[in-house]
DNA sequence: GGTTGATCATGG
DNA sequence: CCATGATCAACC
């Protein structure tokens, strides 16, 4: 096989790309695109990611919007381990500390993000050398009425806290689907928020990452 | 054992 | 520093 030179023309071609690399090895990905699996993930954490990405043709290097902005479609990898259980959170976007004036769910990044993912499981148990992880069936998610209800309680709790100036109080522990954690190179990072009284502080990036339940319950029932 | 908080690499 | 891709590992 060879890697697309060009994006996906809509979903279906998407979803073939998909299928196609399902049942193969990263070790095999990387051998027909002449790329070294490292040892481990260790330093190189967005690995499977990034291989994934140019086996499906989307362009390369980090962008804010949707990995095929065409077909408003995110791509998202997703560590399961053998049983089909997955082993991680799922990073969403980055989480504004200072929240912007008319900031809705419907308008939020996180929707945005939301609206149409496909989600790829590649086994990521630690036991597996990164080289024998096998990619599996691609899931073509659209968020249900009840889905959505969830992420936007959970969105809508969250936002509020950091309005309220009241970022330095959230915790990983709030939110049902969608919450917030620190997402930075080190813990030296730091930018602005608003704080008790209003004013400017100091505090640490975040990112918004969806629970492990939530992911697992969309690659189950798919 | 699962979750939370911390961290790694890369590009702009 | 922000945003992309995430996993690591200390702690409860």
């Amino acid at each position: 096989m060879r890697i697309p030179h060009s994006p996906p023309n809509n979903a279906k071609e998407l979803l073939q790309r998909a299928e196609a690399i399902a049942g193969l090895t990263l070790g095999e990905l990387g051998a027909s695109a002449n790329i070294v699996v490292p040892e481990n993930f260790k330093r190189h954490k967005g690995f499977t990611g990034q291989l994934i990405e140019l086996w499906l043709g989307a362009s390369a290097g980090s962008k804010p919007q949707q990995d095929f902005p065409e077909l408003g479609i995110e791509l998202k990898t997703i560590p399961i381990d053998s049983y089909g259980k997955v082993l991680e959170t799922t990073y969403v976007c980055f989480a504004h500390t200072q929240v912007k004036l008319g900031s809705t769910w419907e308008n939020s990044s996180v929707r945005n993000k939301l609206s149409k993912v496909l989600f790829i499981p590649v086994l990521g148990d630690r036991a597996i050398p990164p080289a024998q992880r096998m990619v599996g069936m691609p899931v073509l998610w659209i968020p249900n009425a009840k889905e959505d209800a969830v992420l936007k309680q959970d969105w809508e709790e969250l936002t509020e806290c950091i309005s309220l100036g009241k970022i330095n109080t959230i915790t990983a522990k709030m939110g049902q689907a969608l919450h917030i954690r620190p997402k930075a190179a080190d813990g030296s990072v730091l930018t602005d928020a608003i704080g008790q009284e209003g004013e400017t502080i100091q505090t640490r990036p975040r990112g918004f990452y969806l629970r492990k339940s939530f992911t697992q319950k969309i690659i189950h029932d798919s």
